[in-house]
DNA sequence: CTCATATGGTCAGTGCACTGAGTATTTACG
DNA sequence: CGTAAATACTCAGTGCACTGACCATATGAG
């Protein structure tokens, strides 16, 4: 009887609250595009032409997901891929009119979606809530290759 | 220029969260053994003997991956699958010594991996972060079924 | 007892996410 | 100039996570 409570391990809350977010995600939002597929075209809404080193960076994709995610918004029809001529290691990428029109429809919807997620929270405890959550991922984020220090032995 | 900023997006934030623990569980924990997969022991170090659905339920996994994470866990020997005698539809989950052996090291392991995760927080900001998180979790699971009544257009 | 319904599990299909290896292009050093 | 190092991307492999369709066993109502 060594069982531990899970409910005070913040990787498996982390993990219930994402798929709480997925379940009214496709209830309400689209079950066509995803979370990560919005991101994408939303940081290119930001910045138009970025390439998809970049577009992962921004919205915290490794690269290999990132080519996935491009290669089902780009068989959509929502995303345009194009070699850069001033450096052919890169693609740059940019929207479609259809893929502006889909972002624009889904902005309004994600904003409803996330009032009924947080709606167990009042104002304050949301504003501590998205503080909270990205103050720990920034911090584990910046972790990433500096402190190989920990690792765990066997 | 309508985009949004996603650090304001729960969903995105629980993204990101779950990407840095998952970072720090390959370094610190296990390279072998995953969340999922302790979680899954975990419950059955306090509960020995459900059954799949069940324990999917004290988890928070759907049948479907419960089936893929116990075929791993048993694959790895720290599992045993018998049907049950009372319910031919049942099958009962129980560990191997091994099973209980590994359990118990990744605990201490786990203990050390969340303090450095939340190393960020104090310890009240820890204390409201799990609460809060938790909260949001239970909220939107408890809205299952009963109300696909916010469901979207289209 | 029989048949409709519940329930536990499997399977196929889709999508996110990471690692490690490999390819092509660019850049920087000698 | 020429080659080594860095960079952008692809590909194969593994694992989590969900849905919907399907199968088998149980159970309850008539």
């Amino acid at each position: 009887m060594a069982a531990v409570d899970l409910a005070t391990h913040p990787g498996h809350l982390a993990r219930r609250l994402q798929q709480a977010h997925h379940l009214l995600w496709t209830t309400m939002v689209s079950e066509e595009i995803t979370s990560p597929q919005f991101a994408v075209l939303n940081a290119l809404v930001a910045e138009p032409g970025l390439d998809q080193r970049t577009v992962g960076e921004r919205v915290g994709l490794d690269r290999s997901t990132v080519a996935e995610v491009v290669a089902r918004l780009i068989r959509r029809g929502l995303l345009d891929k194009v070699r850069d001529a001033r450096d052919g290691r890169r693609f740059l990428l940019r929207l479609t009119d259809e893929g502006v029109r889909t972002h624009r429809g889904l902005t309004v919807r994600t904003a409803r979606m996330n009032q009924v997620l947080l709606a167990p929270l009042d104002a304050d405890e949301r504003a501590v809530f998205l503080e909270l959550i990205r103050r720990v991922a920034d911090a584990a984020e910046s972790l990433r290759d500096p402190l190989p220090a920990l690792r765990a032995p066997h």
